[in-house]
DNA sequence: CGATTCCCCTGATAGC
DNA sequence: TGCTATCAGGGGAATC
């Protein structure tokens, strides 16, 4: 479930290995996924012979910057995860050769494939389908609600604890929720807002109109040392993601709350709980966060 | 307008 | 063994 370490992740691995590489062909099995153009043939046209200039994040959008003032914007929603390497097809299914994968169940679900110009290959593997391919103009970049509407990134430096606070004014709903809302802050999902609120001790059902400066100190504080943790460690990997290169990702020796439902909390020893939260599972230690 | 529900999709898992 | 039902889950759309 790639948040903001893992796209960061990717974001980085990508920069080194597909920059000023230049896509030669594109092949899809899946044309839902490309949201624009809308239609699979004017998408081709429209990449073919387009040179890779930069790659950045914003929120858990990977955005490609390409010549010609085209943008490239790929969001890997659940399961998506984008992988750099060599490919081959056999028996009409394609088969990763990057090393270390090449039986790793997450590189059967190829959905996406760029062909680039040095010979190797920028895939696209989803199980669900549910990333969002689109390619558009630079300037309609900016008008995109996709990147406007979207809250401060949480590990900018001018992102200090006093637009933090300000963030949550006038908000109301659970804390776990306004966390992973992207409007309000951008990149927490699941795994990481639960993974924030054990280190701050504070419980995910918690209306955020009833923290105290001291508590949204804990969680800003919190915030930080979890997601650069996060990045530190490459990201989550008992789900499918992994990084381009295929590796997996160590943070899943580090997590403290997220899907350990029935094991002990690494802090007190209680019982780790699992609760729905807006349809949404949320993992707590029922003793030490209140 | 805000809050809730539905839906996209499919492998894993549980129940029969 | 094999079929069916349920679940997970980001985010946008539809609905309450």
């Amino acid at each position: 479930m790639p948040e903001l370490p893992e796209v960061e992740t990717t974001v980085r691995d990508l920069e080194r290995k597909v920059r000023n590489r230049t896509f030669i062909d594109i092949w899809t099995d899946s044309v839902k996924m490309i949201k624009s153009p809308l239609n699979f043939e004017d998408f081709k046209k429209e990449i073919k012979n387009e040179k890779i200039q930069k790659i950045w994040r914003r929120g858990k959008n990977i955005i490609f910057e390409l010549s010609g003032g085209k943008i490239l914007l790929i969001h890997q929603k659940l399961t998506g995860h984008l992988l750099v390497g060599r490919w081959k097809k056999e028996k009409g299914q394609w088969k990763s050769q990057i090393k270390g994968t090449l039986d790793e169940p997450v590189n059967r679900f190829l959905h996406l494939i760029f062909s680039l110009d040095n010979g190797e290959m920028l895939g696209l593997s989803d199980l669900r389908k549910f990333a969002k391919v689109m390619l558009i103009k630079k300037e309609e970049l900016e008008n995109l609600k996709d990147l406007n509407e979207l809250g401060p990134e949480p590990l900018d430096k001018d992102f200090t604890f006093e637009k933090f606070k300000e963030r949550f004014k006038n908000k109301k709903g659970k804390i776990k929720q306004v966390l992973m809302d992207q409007q309000v802050i951008a990149g927490i999902g699941n795994i990481y807002s639960d993974e924030i609120l054990w280190e701050a001790k504070i419980h995910p059902l918690r209306d955020v109109g009833t923290l105290n400066n001291e508590e949204l100190g804990k969680i800003y504080i919190a915030m930080q040392k979890i997601l650069k943790k996060g990045i530190e460690l490459k990201g989550e990997s008992f789900s499918d993601y992994r990084t381009p290169s295929g590796e997996k990702g160590n943070y899943d020796k580090f997590r403290k709350v997220y899907r350990r439902e029935g094991e002990k909390c690494r802090r007190c020893g209680e019982v780790i709980q699992r609760i729905k939260i807006g349809e949404r599972s949320a993992h707590f230690c029922p003793n030490c966060q209140k």
